[in-house]
Formats: C-alpha cells, structure tokens, sequence
DNA sequence: ACTATCCGTATGAGCGTTCGTTTGGTTCAC
DNA sequence: GTGAACCAAACGAACGCTCATACGGATAGT
C-alpha cells in the first residue's frame, strides 16, 4: 500500500547517502545523478539547486531530533529516568537517520546563512535541553551536587552525538541498548 | 631566538585555520594564498600541491597524538591513573592544537586512499590503547567487571574527541581541568 | 474513437565560473 | 650573477546550472 518512491525522494535518499559518505563539496550533481541514472541537467526537473538538497538533509534531522527530544521536557519523569530516556531517543534518532544525522554534524557548517544560523540556535535548544535535565537532577538531589552542569551537558552530548561516527546498522547492539550501556556506565561510574 | 617562520610554515599554519574553519574542499588555493598577500600559484614555489597541505596537518596532530598517548603504555601507573593521564593529555592535545585536530577529525575521509587508509588504522591504535586501559582496569579489579570493553571505550573516546567541536582556547577551564572533570564523572557517576 | 494538448521527465549541449596547477618572466637580496 | 620568492597570465578540467528539445502517457474536445 506504500506509495513508490517519487524521484524527488529517490534523489533525497541518494544524497544523503553521497553527502555523508563523501560530504557536501566533495559530491557533484554530476555524481548523484549517475548514481540515478541520468543527466546531471535531469535532477533540476526535480530539485530547485545543490543547497536545497542540504538544507533539506539538515532540517529532516533537526526535525526528528526535536521529535524526539523536545516533547520530554512535559513527560512526569523522575530526572533518571529523563536522562535515560533522553539517551535512548538521541540514539535512536542517530542510528534510525544515520545518514541524515551524519549530514547533520558534518556538514551544517556549509549552509547559507541563514540556515547556518538556524542550526546554531536549534544546537543551542539541545545544550540547554541537557544541562536544564541535568540541573534538575541535581536539584532533586538525584544527581551529585557538586556537578559542573555545563560540563556534565557536555559529556553526556559527547556521548550521543559521538555514536555517529562509530555506529553501524547490523551491529550487535540495538541503539537502545547503546544508550542503556551508556546510562549505567555514566550514572554509576566506572570504579568497582 | 626562535627562529622567524619560514613562508612554508605560515602556509601551513593559515591553512590549518582555513581548512578547520571553512573544510577542505571549500577552501581555495586562491583563498590560502590571498590570506597570506600573494597569488594562488605562488603558493607552489613552497609546497607540492593542495593534499599535501591536508596530509602534512593530519599527520602532524596523529603525530601528537602518538607522542601523548602512546608512551602510556609503559608508564607505570595504576589504571586509575592510566586513564585519568591518558584523557588528560588526549584533551590537551586537542586544545593545543585545536586546528589541526579540527583538520584531522573533520577532513581525514578527503585524504588519498594511502594516507586515507593509514588514518584509519592509526584510530585503531588509539581504540586498542583505550581497550586495552579498560581491560586492565577492569583485571585489576578496579573497574566494574560487567563493562563492556568496547562501549565502554566508545564512551572515553567520544568524550575527549568530541571536545574539539566546543573547546576554545580562553575558556574558564583548562584543557587539564576538563579532563579531570570528564574523569571524575566518568569514574564514580553522576548519581548522588 | 480519434485527435489535440499538455505535463512530467529526461536528454545533451553548453553557459559562465572556479578549480588546482603550470609557465615564463621579474624583482631583489646576497 | 645566482637563486629564492613572487607575479601575471593562462591551462584544461570540473563545477552548478540553464535551455531547447523530445518523448510517453494522461486528459479533454469533438
């Protein structure tokens, strides 16, 4: 009952595949549209230029991270099980988008200004998303009082938005259980 | 008495700026040049050719990745100690020569399959070392013997390397006071 | 049922521009 | 007068993108 494809979407899919594994400068139009099978004047039927394929890239990932992320600030969660969560969904994003998600990180820093712009304050919703979670944690008394809350937001970051270097479908992991492993090993600590 | 920089070494050094701010890619050999008051083809009286430039700056923060790290492995430390130094020097790496490691995080897929493929077994070494700390650790009886070896790595590396998207030189803390923040949380959690 | 029209999709030549790089000649300190 | 440093110009290739054109299938008029 799925609808096929529609060759804008194919053209997405490849892209994202391209601009990931070679990045945005280093993929001509040229390139995808081979990968296509057609001309590279051929994609413009579909598509309005290069950067609209980034930009939109970009803002799929920013969208499903938000998705997933944002609606946790009104959940009536303990601050564990946020932090928990959180991991879980940020992963999850990660190793479901994991193209897109690699565009996201890699390559934002090519947009226009205007989208550049956008991604910088989106990244600024995200840090303040962490610390205000870590920050209830410890106001709770569920966290260590004694927590440098911009430095924690940091490390817990490093941990899900580093996985996208690493992660890769097939893996013996699931992204849930990545985030569990992680969860455990950032709460509790490391030491016997 | 040092010695005034050779053109050859300002060349480098405005292209470690260029390439980690704008990529490789996107940067021009027009660019690189007129940054430092000459023509783009004069550039070529000093240096061989564009990848060379992004060779030389890869190998050069491998290079002190190597020098850091790798004495490590002889030192004779418990792996407390292990880890604490080997995250504290990793970050010191990074924050010492925060444009390169830019270069070399973000611009290594750009590489020539020959330098390409020695980058990546060079990040093979580095996993090993950072496994190997864990497993030790772990022997010993000093880490929790449920780690899992790898994710655990995962974790450590994700939190040094990562600190290359956010730290800049000026910040409240050191690159030494990072790590050792980074490891106290690492070490006993963040639960209270 | 036949024809005319249109639309989505694709071609392939080619636009202007920029790329990395080469070349020949000039300047100038030693 | 030799050599390092640089300029100005140009090379061929590749870039993003445009355009005139063509073809096939749906739609509509008669």
């Amino acid at each position: 009952m799925t609808q096929p494809k529609s060759r804008r979407d194919q053209i997405y899919e490849v892209a994202g595949a391209l601009f990931s594994e070679r990045g945005y400068h280093a993929t001509s139009m040229r390139d995808l549209a081979s990968q296509l099978g057609m001309q590279g004047g051929s994609l413009y039927a579909h598509i309005s230029g290069k950067e609209e394929l980034l930009v939109e890239l970009v803002n799929q990932a920013a969208a499903q991270f938000d998705a997933a992320l944002m609606p946790l600030r009104a959940e009536n969660l303990t601050p564990e099980q946020k932090l928990r969560e959180a991991m879980r969904r940020h992963i999850e994003v990660v190793a479901h988008n994991l193209e897109s998600a690699t565009v996201f990180f890699h390559e934002w820093k090519h947009l226009s200004p205007d989208a550049y712009r956008k991604v910088t304050e989106w990244r600024d919703t995200i840090d303040a998303l962490y610390r205000d979670l870590v920050r209830e944690g410890i106001d709770r008394g569920v966290f260590r009082a004694d927590l440098d809350v911009k430095m924690t937001a940091y490390l817990l970051l490093s941990a899900v938005n580093w996985t996208y270097t690493w992660y890769r479908p097939g893996g013996p992991l699931t992204a849930a259980q990545i985030a569990d492993q992680f969860a455990v090993m950032l709460l509790d600590g490391l030491r016997a």
